[in-house]
Parts: structure tokens; C-alpha cells; sequence
DNA sequence: CTTCCCAGCGCG
DNA sequence: AAAGCGCGCTGGGAAG
């Protein structure tokens, strides 16, 4: 059943649709709810089990969950749209070339939000007046059920290969899934101690300092480095003062970066490093972030599902993907419950593995760890050279170590080596990559098409460098974007786990935060063994979904913990 | 005064 | 050891 929810000048209205998007000719009227009543209107509809299609989840869904009401499953317009206008699976579909068009008109760097729709039909019935049909462009219930129509187009005639059709439709149904479990996951928050947090602000900075000051033990540092580098008046903060500072005392560094700064062994270095890492936590991470994100036990940021071309999330507010260790302890557990912390190893060579179908590389992949698997194959046993071989690979290195060891890689491992490099060459010959579920690079910027202009030596070699540039892009492309598909699987099916264990009544845990590749559950005790076999069993269904029955073992580290800081 | 960009650093 | 991918946030500082 898909019941389609749109927007409407009295609140919301409600359409049955068939799989394909036509009315169901069973109950072809549309139905008028009040803001009022929705949540009750949706709670009680549920039970029929609905795929709900709606414009944005963000539009819908966190009001309904603070009423209260959870969903099973949605179907999310515009990053479905957004998908299907530029996954190399579909480039040949009207909906594809449509959205192309619409990007080409309006001039948008932005991913279009999806086809805009012909205009309804005149007879739509008297609940739809012609006013509230375009009170929001491309929300009227007649707009949405024809962009949904012509997206189940596109995927019906999306490539021959029925292999990719399904992938893609996975990776719509995984990417409307992510879009809930962001809403799910804002909505319950991280458990977050606001005592612990400011333990620790405490023992690194010194008491509370009144708004606007430094902390005691910045105050102190900034004195010494004021007397050690013979300024007065410097303000460490300003990279321009610092710089020229450093320079009156003979410290010769390009930037002010910490790396570059520990090569000198002048006595102001040390205090200043020490400074730099202080100052960052109170600026990012102090008592104003506390005040102004956690609230009441708990830290809400906003996911961005869809945020990253690559499709991973990003976020927004409070700085969420960015946690550093220093503050994690703050992280804890409510009473009688644990946080169960787990993070797929090593993803995104193994990606590759299974990607570039390189079985030399899968049998050092079968191992726990990866990279001493190859440092045991092809690097005599040096586990740190192997590592940094093979990121450089995945990153495109040119130069130092990384550069020097790309030849001794693409010996012991053609396919894999091969494999990235064949997207290295499609980015810098300006055409789009695609991961293993459907989802395509966008296609080469203005900037680049102009270079490919060029005349003048100067020009060219210009040219070279920003196709190289591109190359690298689409080079990491293929294998993020891939690990991206490969996380959202994982993610939805461990939120179908975890609700199954809730709905048979047993105890179960929350889904409470997503990195990339490591989520967090926050469970009563009672479900700590559970949960975990539900993370592992989602790692291996989701390596199976996108890659079938392959030897290439997906491994997931999961530590059972009270705070955060003591996972890894 | 506001708005924008950069340098630097946090995370994967 | 410090280069190669993807992000967000901060304070400083220049531009409007």
C-alpha cells in the first residue's frame, strides 16, 4: 500500500497510489485532514503498513514523531529525485534528461529536486481548488503523485541489467530509510552528561571563565608565549600576528599548521602547540557549544541525509560528525543501559575488494585485519607501509611515501589498483563514475569544461592539473560512494532488527548516532547481546545485498560500554 | 555595521 | 610522516 501525504492550506491531504503511481481506483479521492488530527490520522493508517511518500521526511516526520508516531517505511521525493536525475543507471530516461534540462534552464550548481511534473488535469474535484494547487511549487498532491509516477518510470526502464535495477531500487529504498532514522535519531538525541562534559572542560581549562575571556589555563599560556616570542601583545588566535612573531624569533615556517610547527625546537614551540589544542576545544567544543546544543541529558543535531555527493551524511549544528576524543567521556550511558559502539574495519579497502573483484587482495581481506594481510603478501611484513599504499591508492597520492609505493601495489594487485585507476582516468576525461548501488558523481564543472578550452602551455598545463584534480575525486568517488551504499544498508536493516525486537516486546536498543561507518546504540542491559548479534547479522546482510555471496569478510568491532571515550 | 572567505583543525 | 578523498565550525580579517 503507498499512501501519498501532501501538503495543503488546511493541513495535510492523504491519496492512495498503486506501486506504479496511478490513483487506486478503489479510493481515487484524495482525503482532507487538519493539522490537528493528522498525527492520529497517520498513527491509525499505519497499522495497514503504508509506504508513505512525501515530499521531504524532513517535512513530516519529526513533527509526527514528537506526537508520538513512528513509521515503518517512506519513500522520500526529492532524494529518490535527486538520485534517479543523475545515476548513470537511468542517464537515459526521460526523467533523467528532463532534470538535466531543468538544471541546464535555471543555471543551478544544485542537484535538482526532482521533474517538475505536467500541470493536473482540470477535473481534480472540488477538495482541490486551483489555489491551494500551487500555494507551494511542486507540492500540490497532484505534482507529487506525477513525480513519483515518473521516478517508478525511470527505475521501471532503468538499464537492462536487471542486476542494476534492483541495486538502484535498494539504494532508493535505503536512502528514504537513512532519511527516517536521521529524524529518529534527532528526534532521541545522544545521551549526553552535561556534568562530565564540564569535568573535563575543567581539568583541560581551568574553572568557567565569564563570556568573551580565556579560560585560566589559556590566560597562562598565552602570557608565556608573550614573554618566550618577545610580543607583547600577540593574540595567538590571529594566524597573521602569530606568523609574524614566529618570524621575528627565527622560527622560518610557511604556515602556522602544528605539523610544520614541530619541526622547529625552539622553546615557544611547545606552549604554542599546547595552545593551539586548548584553544580549539574551548572554541569548538567549550561551555557555549554545551549551552547552546545539549539540552536536558541529550545532543540533537541535524543529519543531512543526502548532504555529501558521495552519500554519506552530513550534518548540521553542533559540529555532530566532528565529536573529538577529548570530550567523548561526556558521552554516557543512562542508568541500566550501555552504548554499544560499533564500526565497520577497515571499510572502504574492502570496499574495493569486493569492487575491483581482486581475489589476490580478498584472501589478505579474509583476515580480521586487512592491512597486515597485505603487508604479509607484498610488503615484507610492514603493516604501516601497506596501509599507507593502499590509502594512497584509494586517495590518488602522487607524491612522498604513499606516491613511491603505488608501483609495488599495482604489481601484487592489478584488479584493485586497476579498478581505481579506471576512475581516475573517467573523472580526468570529464565523464561520471557511479558507485555499486546507482549513485553517479556529478558531472564536470563549469570550471572544468572552460579549461578544457585551453591553448596557451600555460593554460594547458593549467588543464592537466584540474582534470588530474578531478580524477582524484572520481578515483575516491567510486569507493566512498560504494562504502556509502554499503553503510546505509547496514544502517536500515539494523533499524528493521531493532524494531522487530521492540514490537515482539523484548527489550531493544535505540539507534543514537552514524559516522560513515560506526553507529551507536543506546540499549538497556537486558539487550546488549541482542543488539549486537543485530549489528553483526546487519553487516552481513548488507555486504550480501550489494555484492552477493562473496569471500570478502565486512567485520565489525562493537565495544559494549558506558561512555563513549572507552570504545577503540 | 554585515557578509564572505581563509586558515586551521576536528572527524571519517 | 604530513601527501592524496569527503565534510563542519571557529575566529580573524578583508570587502562591501
Amino acid at each position: 500500500m503507498y499512501l501519498l501525504l501532501a501538503a495543503h492550506p488546511d493541513g495535510a491531504a492523504l491519496q492512495e497510489l498503486t506501486a506504479a503511481g496511478e490513483p487506486n481506483m478503489t479510493s481515487p479521492q484524495p482525503r482532507l485532514v487538519s493539522r490537528g488530527e493528522l498525527a492520529a490520522v497517520v498513527r491509525q493508517l499505519e497499522q495497514r503498513r503504508p509506504r508513505w511518500i512525501w515530499h521531504r521526511t524532513q517535512d513530516w516526520y519529526p513533527d509526527l514523531l514528537r506526537a508520538g508516531v513512528e513509521l515503518e517505511r517512506c519513500y522520500d521525493l526529492t532524494l529518490c529525485g535527486a538520485i534517479l536525475a543523475h545515476s548513470a543507471f537511468t542517464a537515459h530516461t526521460a526523467y533523467a534528461k528532463g532534470a538535466e534540462k531543468l538544471t541546464q534552464d535555471d543555471d543551478l550548481q544544485q542537484v535538482p529536486r526532482g521533474l517538475q511534473p505536467p500541470p493536473p488535469p482540470a477535473d481534480q474535484g472540488a477538495l482541490f481548488e486551483a489555489p491551494a494547487l500551487h500555494m507551494e511549487p511542486g507540492q500540490s498532491m497532484e505534482e507529487l503523485r506525477a513525480g513519483y509516477a515518473a521516478q517508478q518510470q525511470a527505475l521501471a526502464h532503468a538499464s537492462a541489467d536487471a542486476n542494476q535495477r534492483q541495486r538502484l531500487q535498494l539504494l532508493l529504498a535505503a536512502e528514504s530509510a537513512g532519511a527516517m532514522i536521521a529524524a529518529e535519531m534527532q528526534h532521541t538525541g545522544v545521551p549526553w552528561q552535561e556534568d562530565l562534559h564540564e569535568r573535563i572542560l575543567a581539568d583541560y581549562l581551568g574553572p568557567r571563565p565569564p563570556t568573551g575571556h580565556r579560560p585560566a589555563k589559556l590566560e597562562a599560556l598565552n602570557t608565556e608565549l608573550r614573554q618566550l616570542l618577545s610580543s607583547p601583545s600577540l593574540n595567538p588566535d590571529s594566524p597573521q600576528e602569530l606568523m609574524r612573531a614566529l618570524h621575528r624569533n627565527g622560527i622560518e615556517v610557511k604556515t602556522t599548521r602544528q605539523w610544520e610547527l614541530k619541526e622547529s625546537s625552539h622553546p615557544a614551540i611547545e606552549p604554542l602547540l599546547a595552545y593551539k589544542k586548548l584553544s580549539r576545544l574551548h572554541a569548538a567544543n567549550g561551555w557555549a557549544w554545551l549551552d547552546a546544543w545539549v539540552k536536558n541529558g541529550r545532543f540533537q543535531p541535524e543529519y543531512v541525509v543526502g548532504g555529501v555527493v558521495s552519500g554519506r551524511w552530513a550534518s548540521r549544528g553542533g559540529g555532530a560528525l566532528q565529536i573529538p576524543r577529548q570530550i567523548r567521556g561526556a558521552v554516557h550511558a543512562d542508568p541500566g543501559h550501555k552504548l554499544i559502539v560499533a564500526d565497520a574495519s577497515q571499510l572502504e579497502p574492502r570496499v574495493l575488494v569486493a569492487l575491483a573483484q581482486d581475489s589476490k587482495m580478498a584472501e589478505a581481506a579474509r583476515d580480521k585485519d586487512l592491512y597486515a594481510g597485505i603487508a604479509a603478501q607484498g610488503f615484507g611484513g610492514d603493516r604501516a607501509k601497506a596501509k599507507v599504499a593502499l590509502l594512497g591508492a584509494i586517495y590518488g597520492a602522487t607524491t612522498g611515501e604513499s606516491g613511491r609505493l603505488m608501483p609495488q601495489l599495482a604489481r601484487t594487485y592489478p584488479r584493485a589498483v586497476g579498478f581505481v585507476e579506471q576512475a581516475a582516468r573517467d573523472g580526468e576525461a570529464g565523464k561520471t563514475v557511479t558507485s555499486r548501488l546507482g549513485r553517479s558523481s556529478p558531472p564536470p564543472s563549469q570550471r572544468w569544461l572552460q579549461s578544457q578550452q585551453s591553448t596557451t602551455a600555460e593554460e594547458q598545463r593549467r588543464a592537466e592539473s584540474i582534470a588530474r584534480s578531478r580524477g582524484r575525486f572520481t578515483r575516491n568517488f567510486v569507493v566512498q560512494g560504494s562504502a556509502a551504499d554499503w553503510a546505509a544498508c547496514w544502517l536500515a536493516e539494523l533499524r528493521r532488527r531493532l524494531r522487530a525486537m521492540r514490537s515482539d516486546g523484548a527489550p531493544a536498543g535505540e539507534l543514537v548516532f552514524f559516522l560513515h561507518d560506526e553507529v551507536m546504540v543506546h540499549c538497556p542491559d537486558a539487550a546488549v547481546d541482542a543488539c549486537v548479534s543485530a549489528i553483526e547479522e546487519a553487516a552481513n546482510v548488507a555486504k550480501e545485498l550489494l555484492f552477493g555471496r562473496i569471500p570478502v569478510e565486512f567485520p565489525v568491532s562493537v565495544a559494549v560500554v558506558e561512555s563513549y571515550d572507552k570504545a577503540k
